[in-house]
DNA sequence: TTCTAATATATCATATTGATATATTTTACT
DNA sequence: AGTAAAATATATCAATATGATATATTAGAA
């Protein structure tokens, strides 16, 4: 049981949950987990026929609409391949940001260039951090409702401290840029 | 001007500050720029070929060395696509942490699990967080010696920040799972 | 001298992205 | 009621990247 697909795991783990169309596995991608995972459709709809064929996961039509709706569920065999899978050690964490390969490279174009690009990422992040806050008071006043709160709440609090990580380098950025400037 | 593969623009990056063989531009990403940034000898090696047919890069044997060693430089056009490129805004930021998508998943197998991968995380943070510190004062000793050493020094302040607040929230989290458990 | 680690280039199956095509259904507006 | 726009939904594909591996040479250690 080794080379597990990630996309695999996700999707069984988000299956872990409740039953999901593609679609909508797609939508939890791009909402709840894209501060830490992201996937294409041309990943998602083959793993999901893949999932299938492996007997991890099963496939039903939704009879409520006439639309073409495909709707997944996780098996008991899919549910033991994600607990196996969460019991690993990770293979990798990483972090891919074009914004510290520009900065890298910065001495090129110079320090205004660097500013602008350091404004941005700090503008992009100062939108994106009431969302994290927001779902941490929401989870913070349901974590005994659920068991499964308390994980989601892990990962909004890593969220939380790195974006404030990242307004602080922002500030002490500029600075450095702007005392050791021409 | 649009569409540029980034593996083109990180080697001529690395290009535009000392000429290159294929494997020491593989040794940089493994060393300085993996911190932010990431590239396989089967991205590198087809890329280099690419940027001479370009007329990006130029390629010369090594004649100081019986090995079969192919030394890349930067051409003036390489370096205006360089330049070209750090103007442009920053396309994509991109965090992929396994650990904390077996954390989301993480009420499946419960909270020793979930402790184990913080405590892995922890450790491998720890173990980093001292070369980051021993760049920081080198290049801060250095700082006025060459311009490029603050664009260095800017990514190397944000390793730092961020790993720090990365075991603050491993605090944080050993705590919520710890008090919060059962 | 011989073994190991480092240097060096290269390829390839597998995996993923990003863009796009297609079609239906719901919502908002007139 | 009609219709335009937005959201829902599945799917494919060229371009790209990874991770593993093959091959060979050279430097340094024992």
């Amino acid at each position: 049981m080794a080379n597990e697909k990630k996309i695999d795991c996700v999707i069984l783990g988000l299956l872990s949950h409740e039953d999901l169309t593609g679609y909508e596995i797609k939508k939890r991608m791009d909402t709840t987990l894209k501060y830490f995972w992201s996937a294409s459709y041309g990943s998602i709809y083959p793993a999901l026929n893949d999932l299938v064929a492996r007997g991890l996961a099963t496939k039903r039509e939704d009879m409520g609409s006439r639309r073409n709706k495909l709707i997944y569920t996780i098996t008991d065999d899919g549910r033991d391949y994600l607990k196996k899978w969460l019991t690993l050690p990770v293979e990798k964490d990483e972090l891919r940001y074009e914004t510290l390969l520009k900065l890298f490279f910065g001495n090129e174009q110079g320090i205004e260039n660097a500013l602008s690009h350091i404004e941005s990422f700090g503008k992009k992040i100062e939108k994106e951090l009431p969302y994290l806050l927001h779902a941490e008071t929401l989870l913070n006043n349901c974590l005994n409702e659920n068991t499964a709160h308390k994980y989601y709440l892990l990962t909004v609090m890593f969220g939380i401290k790195t974006y404030r990580a990242y307004l602080e380098w922002c500030q002490d950025a500029q600075k450095l840029l702007e005392d050791n400037g021409g």
